[in-house]
RNA sequence: GGUUCCGUAGCUCAGCUGGAUAGAGCAACAGCCUUCUAAGCUGUGGGUCUUGGGUUCGAAUCCCAACGGGAUCACCA
């Protein structure tokens, strides 16, 4: 049992006592002592100071007088107003890091079969251009939610829908077809989805060129809009592919193709992948059925024009369309079948969208449709909305080009982390493969910590420049403690030295900090599953560095002549090393042993 | 305008289901490498937690309102 549910038996059982109080001890919780005061824990007494008619700081010291004398893990307590401060034995935290340093997987519940299942969609791209700086955010936070689901004892299905067909397709293809044919990811030597996204824009600037000229001819805007000859084009491009004309439908696979072996690339270099990948271009006839079954049950209706409808007024929003008048679904009807069909896959039991948060008013009417349409999980399914990622010079903007592209910035954090580590002669006698393993994980470390140790919610500025940051609570300096510690575990081994018997040393107030914060860290991982929260395992583990590098800079551990108080340092040492590669983990940032 | 999210140091962010004098990093200044990795450590300065009410022993945290900012309210995906 840990350290605070005993302490909290122990306050549970004194109020009955003394009180007559019955404060079940799962109400207690003992918070961890301000360092200007002396102990270790705390426990807040004010609950009882009505019942007890006395003032609180006579009420905590009755209850720590009691605690003294019939709790043997306490030593002593000093009462502060209502703050009980405890004072645990100090050999018993010695207990408590041999119970984290014995338990294997510590802070990790394995999944079994009745474990319930949860599926989480992230990333969803679009196969006309390449993934940037905003579908980083989503991968990464997709991928470590599911880590961390899966630590909290969860059967995850991660999914990706890739969203492969459309007019935004047709109109790279179109393109293509006319500016670029015969020229291929071997051809131009570029990676198969920026070649793509290069002719999307292509295609962009002919079409803005046409529109301004029709505009000038006379035309308003949004008539030049609808005329150009381009976007006509554009339309039969679809009209064709829905048709399964062989021709447009090569042209799609061929140019798809090489969408997906790009993405792969970028996925494989952000450390995401997928354990079922769905098309949009398989899914989207199907919500079709689901829609016309939803019009038996009537939880929809058909207009005049033969569209279909939802009405959600009843829920305080409008009324929503699912189905053309010409029989051809919308978005949402698409997510719809989506559903169905990933329903029909498996017996999912909790549906996470990782989407940005501006689809929140989609999700919200999805989740009430899903739910009329008799999915268990419609109901509870949890749009995971993140907030966008702000440039300096303002927002993102695709139309604008101030896009930062995922590919060009992982290179840059990479090659960064390559001139940074050079400067510092991190690197000296290392192999060429060591080096660019290390830059490869440092940089991709820097860039992952920085987009997940924020609030998903919060929008967050990225700032090229000062982003890439090696200094204070950032990815590197994590990988930098846990190399550190690696090193002296290292020479202890290979000293002879091993962890020995300890039990008896009374660790110092830094060690039982540190210890306090190991023995959290079950705690910090079934809270960041409960909230979906990646930052808090990214702060948490920030925070034990930091406490490990003051502990670090306090003593030294190998040579301390005193083998016990040495085989205590390198427990703490071996415990924060593994605490740390597990809680990286959890984000997807490789931890390495040297750097 | 309706709905919703956000507002904490000059900047970027923590602050768990209410608890003691609101914390880190960056930036500024001052120290520390003959000692296990200085991508580090120690210290100094820097705050009306947007504002105003309410709930109570106690509010950055919960409730209401105002102000400021983002998102959204398509037969686009």
């Amino acid at each position: 049992m840990s350290i605070d549910r005993i302490i909290a038996e122990a306050v549970s059982k004194a109020v009955a006592r003394l009180y007559n109080a019955d404060t079940p001890a799962g109400e207690i919780v003992p918070s961890a002592t301000r360092k200007e005061f002396e102990g270790n824990l705390t426990v807040m007494v004010f609950p009882w100071v009505k019942l007890a008619r006395k003032a609180p700081a006579m009420v905590a010291e009755e209850i720590g007088q009691w605690l003294v004398e019939n709790e043997p893990a306490v030593k002593a307590f000093n009462a502060v107003n209502g703050f009980l401060n405890i004072v645990i034995e100090p050999t018993y935290w010695n207990a408590v890091l041999s119970h984290v340093l014995s338990t294997e997987n510590y802070g990790i519940t394995k999944p079994d079969d009745r474990s319930p299942m949860v599926m989480i969609e992230y990333s969803s791209p679009n196969t006309n251009k390449p993934l940037h700086l905003g579908h980083v955010r989503n991968n990464l936070l997709g991928y470590s939610l599911a880590c961390i689901l899966e630590a909290c004892g969860n059967r995850v299905v991660k999914t990706n829908i890739v969203n492969n067909r459309g007019i935004h397709i047709c109109k790279s293809m179109l393109a293509w077809k006319l500016w670029g044919e015969g020229a291929t990811p071997e051809s131009t030597g570029k990676k198969g989805d920026h070649l793509v996204g290069d002719f999307y824009v292509l295609f962009s600037k002919r079409y803005s060129e046409q529109v301004k000229a029709l505009v000038a001819e006379g035309m308003t805007e949004d008539e030049a809009k609808e005329k150009a000859p381009l976007m006509q084009q554009a339309r039969e491009m679809l009209r064709l592919w829905e048709q399964g004309d062989k021709e447009v439908y090569d042209l799609w696979n061929m140019m798809n193709s090489w969408v997906y072996s790009g993405f792969d690339e970028s996925y494989r270099r952000l450390g995401v992948d997928f354990d079922k990948i769905y098309y949009e271009s398989d899914t989207y006839l199907e919500g079709k059925d689901k829609v016309l079954e939803g019009l038996e049950k009537g939880v929809m209706y058909r207009k005049d024009d033969g569209s279909v409808w939802a009405d959600l007024t009843a829920e305080g929003l409008d009324h929503k369309l699912l189905l053309r008048a010409d029989g051809t679904s919308v978005y949402m009807t698409q997510d719809i079948g989506t559903a169905k069909i990933r329903f029909a896959d498996y017996p999912i039991d909790r549906m996470i969208y990782v989407v940005g948060n501006e689809q929140e008013y989609h999700f919200k009417v999805l989740s009430i449709l899903l739910d009329r349409l008799g999915f268990k999980w419609g109901k509870d399914l949890v749009h995971f909305s993140y907030g966008m990622v702000e440039l300096p010079n303002g927002k993102m903007k695709s139309r604008e080009g101030t896009v930062v592209d995922a590919d060009y910035l992982m290179a840059e954090m990479v090659n960064n982390a390559r001139s940074v580590s050079g400067e510092l002669g991190k690197l000296d006698g290392l192999t060429a493969e060591e080096i660019d393993e290390i830059c490869e994980t440092v940089g991709m470390g820097a860039l992952k910590y920085f987009l997940l140790k924020v609030d998903p919610r919060k929008n967050m500025l990225f700032n090229p420049e000062e982003s890439i940051d090696f200094n204070g609570n950032t990815g590197p300096f994590i990988q930098y403690t846990h190399a550190r510690i690696r090193s002296v575990l290292r020479r202890a081994q290979a000293d002879g030295m091993t962890i020995g018997d300890y039990s008896a040393v009374e660790p110092n107030d830094r060690e039982i900090t540190l210890i306090q914060r190991l023995a959290d860290f079950p705690t910090v991982v079934s809270e960041a599953g409960r909230q979906l929260s990646p930052a808090l395992i990214a702060n948490y583990a920030y925070d034990l560095c930091k406490l490990y590098n003051q502990f670090y800079h306090d003593c030294s551990i190998l040579r301390e002549e005193n083998a016990d108080i040495r085989s205590l340092r390198l427990a703490l040492s071996e415990a924060t090393a593994r605490t740390i590669r597990t809680a990286m983990s959890l984000l997807g940032i490789r931890v390495p042993d040297r750097m």
